[in-house]
DNA sequence: CTGAAAGCGCTTACAG
DNA sequence: CTGAAAGCGCTTACAG
């Protein structure tokens, strides 16, 4: 359960001993509150050198650190921009999140980051408390799950933010008519399909996530595109879903074997996690990965290069999804949407060698 | 660089169409903002159920969402709890995160997040601009590494912050006297080499972290002793230092093998990144993991399990350190340091098979 | 039970 | 260049 920070109260304890303010430094200096803040703003000119001097050094003597709370109520908005993550275990996430925090500070700003679960009607209740926050701007990560109807409520609530002249910004993997950061699954994957093809790959199968969404259509998207491209076809039940998850790979790969061992020469997971669980479950069937059938997965994440052999995969520079999204997040609103696309690279490694024709 | 976000400017843009405030709420309502604060405080009693209902439809209606800085400078405490973090990519680091922002969340804070790259002068800035949100905790991970001087200035800082009640709760392995959560390392890797040595296991070495730290320490201290209980030696040159990465931790297995394979048994690393990169080392040099020597690795991270033969290391039920740092942040300041200690498991996987004596 | 008023710590026109 | 004053959006005694 989450609780309204804004409606909730904070812990109470003893009696707060308060840190030093504006008004203790100005006293400390001999000045006016109004000089000792002009002082303190290094933007501001009209300021005589020794009356910031003494201001300054009155500063960092009492360790005064100004008051963000304050300044927000002040100025309006709050030097915030807030995250919504599902789970930053995820490798993937994990990424984007770096990214955001370094780009962030960079930025003078401070990231906040709140939990979703990537429920929908989570991120909604979220995005309402957040608000609260005035944050500069919020940044959605990765891809959501729920029903049209909580779809088009997300969408209000993120339109209410941004009519308050917040900024929304989209990384990952949605279709929502705010300004986002593009994942380049579809063009990666019909990429991956390309590159073993050149390897020599005709028959591969794939292990599509179980539950929709945009990801996953995406990468499903460009593997048929891609396939169909170069002519290769999927045979009947070469495709099956599965959960997002290595033991989601596992049973899918496992199925995929038992039904149609022979006429398969690859197989593609909508992710490295399944990938890796694919691979365990051609070992538990007695072969090797790469040597009888050949496996990729997708997002090079961390991690992939380590196993055994190494997984092929397809590295979509989310590192720099993170920085991108403040960016976007930083420039002026405009009307019509911005995109910023990211780059994609197959990564081969020893799961695809050159197949002998 | 690191600008301060206290002291830089918020992004400016068009002029900000504001969102709702309590008198809108109020007015709306046909009522005092008094009477629709207490109407929206769900603690507060003596408002009559009327008024009450009034403003909350009033509330919903204008989609009213209360100004959590306003609040802040109000009560003197911001609902936040901020969390400094070296790398959020390091899975270690995430799962404590992630237990970090599910009971901060639980509890009705915000949890903030800033980027330190481990180097104990950022973060003695970080803490220092952080303080201007005026949290209610500050929780630090991981270890840091810096002079005596530093670290004494660090300490300095974080009083400072406690001295104005905020409370400083360390989650990871430094010895820093303000209330921590103990990552069992000592226990952990002592744990281990009892483990190893009820498998067979007599001649272990070591691949040490590069850098000095409290976890490395922690984690020597361990192994040494355990070994030293069991009537264990390492002979010299069985313990090598190496940066704590994939790439540290191959570059010292090779050393290692180079010297003196046949002395040694099992490879213990300080942490299952280095131990993976000890397996490649293994493998380039014709040896099967587990077969001719053993390796184990520390923190049991996601992704060991999925190793092939499966890593050996020790879960030390970091999910549970996040939540806990929260719940010290919430209890009432003492006196005395207080401590919470966490759980280590040995997990034996295929990397130590039993060794026939 | 309800409202008028003071106050939290800042910033920023507005006068000098 | 400097200071007095108003105002940001809230909460909370203090009177009724």
């Amino acid at each position: 359960m989450i609780i309204d920070p804004a409606t909730s109260k904070p812990p109470s304890g003893a009696p707060r001993r308060t840190a030093a303010t504006l008004l203790d430094v100005a006293r400390a200096a001999g000045v006016s509150k109004a000089s000792a803040s002009r002082a303190l703003d290094p933007a501001s000119q009209y300021v005589s050198p020794e009356l910031r001097a003494r201001v300054v050094e009155a500063a960092n003597r009492l360790g005064y650190q100004p008051n963000a709370s304050a300044r927000a109520t002040t100025t309006g908005t709050a030097a915030v921009v807030v995250v919504l993550v599902s789970d930053i275990r995820d490798p993937y996430n994990a990424e984007i999140v770096h990214g955001v925090i370094e780009q962030a500070n960079r930025a003078g700003l401070v990231a906040t980051f709140a939990g979703t679960d990537s429920a929908i009607d989570d991120e909604i209740r979220v995005v309402r408390m957040m608000r609260g926050l005035r944050p500069h701007a919020m940044i959605l990560t990765g891809a959501r799950s729920g029903s049209t109807v909580s779809r088009t409520s997300l969408q209000e609530e993120l339109a209410r933010y941004t009519s308050d002249d917040g900024r929304v910004v989209i990384a990952g993997d949605d279709e929502l008519p705010f300004d986002t950061v593009v994942v380049p699954r579809r063009v990666g994957a019909a990429a991956l399909v390309a590159a073993l093809f050149d390897l020599g790959y005709r028959s591969p199968a794939m292990i599509l996530p179980e539950h929709d969404s945009v990801a996953a259509r995406e990468w499903e998207a460009g593997v048929v595109e891609g396939a169909r491209g170069l002519g290769l076809r999927f045979g009947y039940g070469a495709a099956v879903r599965a959960p997002v998850s290595r033991d989601g790979g596992y049973e899918a790969a496992k199925r995929l074997l038992e039904d149609r061992p022979e006429e398969i020469d690859v197989v593609l997971a909508a992710s490295d996690t399944m990938a890796i669980g694919a691979m365990s479950a051609m070992r538990d069937a007695g072969m090797t990965p790469g040597v009888e059938i050949g496996v990729a997965g997708f997002d090079d994440t961390v991690g992939a290069e380590d196993m055994t052999p190494g997984l092929t995969s397809v590295d979509l520079s989310l590192a720099r999804a993170g920085a991108a999204a403040v960016e976007l997040a930083l420039l002026r609103p405009e009307e019509e949407r911005r995109t910023v696309p990211l780059e994609a690279r197959v990564v081969v490694r020893g799961t695809t060698p050159p197949r002998p024709a």
